[in-house]
DNA sequence: TGTACGACTCAAAGCGCTTTGAATAAATTT
DNA sequence: AAATTTATTCAAAGCGCTTTGAGTCGTACA
């Protein structure tokens, strides 16, 4: 049979790849011995080794995925699947995520392959994606609590990692901030400086974050013997609107005693908070306290706010390192269990945060 | 030789996959045939045909994409590559087009893959790709002026489209807006409402969008008489404080006399112009107008600003199809000329812009 | 001197698919 | 009725890689 035409290589100008066999020819060695040097097979000498990393140094090798995942049944590929809502585009945190982990991955020779779940049916991009690419594995981010598309992977056996955790048991690697401790810290920092109304502009429910923080909150109000106020933990995607309104809502508003400070699931949030008080001639921190979660997103800095904002920061960035490691070493065979990471924010005081104004004072209009 | 242990299928609980010669034996046909059959070749009988239709739904199959690439050179994998700098990482552009390349490929039965651009050199992962995944095709956008991103593809011959344009005689497939009308249009509308002091803050210079819509800009000014002021037309990234920045220093600075009206290369460059006008005492359209080009992102409403913004209205969501249906076609060998699109934005004029406030009043401190 | 063993190397099979070239059966023509 | 076309189908090769099982050479042992 000659040379099929239909190859690309050449006929459309494409790169011409240097394959095994031209490794081998030019040293008078096998496919065989070639890809065992090149993947570090014991029986191969170290001198041909040597000889054969330096041929395919300079030819330029770089292995066909295709042929090595159709050999191996491992691609070389991993998965995320991105939500087409609004919010979710909206959403900074995600397109950090994004590259992050591409950037992570690529040091491990691994490539990301992106896809979009548009339905209504949680797990049937991912099903869809398994059937036709044979992905080696996922990364989830924003897992709402009992996640189904985890629970799908899981009972499969599909390696994946998760950008958060969806539950306390969770038996899969994941990369979590202990978001319990994120809005307990910050209740403890505001109820040390005197702050006893304190509300808490969370994320949206659904979030397994969300929900962790808010139970956090709740346990570290209870703990100094403080009430919830009715309305004072509030659930909205992340945004400057969302939290100008609900701060308006609440220190302005008809629900009683407003509150002396605000935590903010964000700095977007927070952002909106800070833009109510000017606009209702309160001053940040002597009538009002802000302080946020910071997720360290680029062109978002809370030192750059008027005043200095107090955050809880935990970097996005830093997760994206050990998740695309975790999912490597998982595909390779490592224990999931020993993949798991749950890591501390770190709190930082600045300016926006102060001691609660005295009782009685009512500077608000 | 017995069956290798390697395969994951199974072993790693992965959903077992249907193959070609399942499907074969299931209806006592050859691979060849059922393949012929899947693939629409004129040479398989109708009943053939649909027999094995039939089959392959019923069995569940899906095409093995790496034995698919593996046999044509085909990979039914687009590439793109995004930067990791901080300020593509926060423009909301990006995440836009992704998620709208993603789905519309999608419904090509295409792949997006995704790199990172971490380097100096922009065509290096260009290139690293093209060697190891056999990508069939990339998606660029964002392209800066005579991109070498594009003359490095195109000399290879391989397949791209590009979101913008870097040159006038693109000979690529193409969906860019017109960007010289979107900054002439702005110029007209204003000069008819008597305005003769008019700033552009424009996005970064390296772009080719940003410096077809100064042309536009210069061309309209020239056009209606004007002169382009000291100062008038800035370059920066598409955020709020650059824009609140540079509205503050026009506005307040001493540069000489300000401009009565500001055109925005985006919406948050445009938010931080009304900020400014706030701080300064302004109303706006009375004593400033300004408007904005609007890239229709989510959660950020033109319409919603106050006063309601006039923009020039073009979603970045409008470009993913054609362009995803573009480098599927142009894979499939379509002509690239044929696929080039120059959209045009519509012009709404809400409530920022009004009358030139008369000469000689000067309502800034 | 012969045998056994280790150290390397290799040919060949197979992953699932597409495509070539040939074979078979049926329909048409001479 | 034989020869030719047409309509279907098939076996086999090959894409580039990994892995198996079988050599081939030395060197160390008996």
């Amino acid at each position: 049979m000659k040379r099929p035409l239909r190859l690309l290589r050449g006929c459309l100008g494409m790169v011409v790849m240097t394959t095994l066999k031209d490794i081998g020819r030019a040293l008078g060695l096998s496919v065989t011995t070639v890809s065992r040097a090149l993947n570090d097979f014991p029986e191969v000498s170290p001198q041909t080794r040597l000889r054969v990393r330096a041929a395919a140094e300079r030819l330029g090798y770089q292995a066909n995925r295709s042929a090595q995942r159709l050999a191996t049944g491992r691609s070389g590929m991993v998965g995320m699947i991105v939500k087409t809502s609004a919010d979710y585009r909206a959403d900074q945190t995600f397109m950090e995520i994004l590259v992050g982990m591409s950037a992570a991955l690529a040091a491990r020779d691994t490539d990301l392959v992106l896809a979009v779940d548009q339905g209504r049916d949680p797990v049937e991009p991912y099903r869809r994606m398994l059937g036709r690419d044979l992905l080696d594995g996922f990364i989830l981010n924003a897992p709402v609590t009992d996640d189904p598309r985890i629970s799908y992977l899981n009972e499969r056996g599909i390696p994946l990692v998760v950008h958060g955790r969806d539950r306390m048991d969770a038996d899969y690697p994941f990369f979590t901030i202990d978001n319990h401790a994120v809005a307990a810290e910050s209740v403890q920092l505001l109820t040390a400086l005197g702050h006893r109304r304190i509300a808490y502009l969370n994320g949206p429910a659904q979030y397994s974050y969300a929900a962790r923080r808010a139970q956090g909150y709740r346990a570290a109000m209870a703990e100094a013997g403080l009430p919830v106020l009715e309305g004072a933990l509030t659930h909205d995607p992340p945004t400057a609107a969302a939290g100008y309104r609900q701060a308006l809502s609440l220190l302005a508003g008809q629900r009683g005693a407003p509150p002396t400070a605000f935590i903010c699931g964000s700095l977007l949030l927070a952002e909106g908070v800070m833009h109510a008080t000017v606009d209702l001639g309160l001053s940040v921190p002597r009538d009002v306290s802000v302080m946020a979660h910071d997720d360290g997103l680029p062109m978002l800095r809370a030192s750059s706010f008027t005043p200095a904002l107090t955050v809880t920061h935990a970097p996005l960035h830093d997760a994206c390192v050990p998740l695309a490691n975790a999912l490597v070493d998982l595909i390779g065979g490592a224990d999931p269990k020993s993949l798991q990471v749950l890591n501390r924010a770190e709190l930082i005081v600045r300016d926006s945060t102060g001691p609660a104004p005295e009782t009685g004072r009512t500077p608000w209009p």
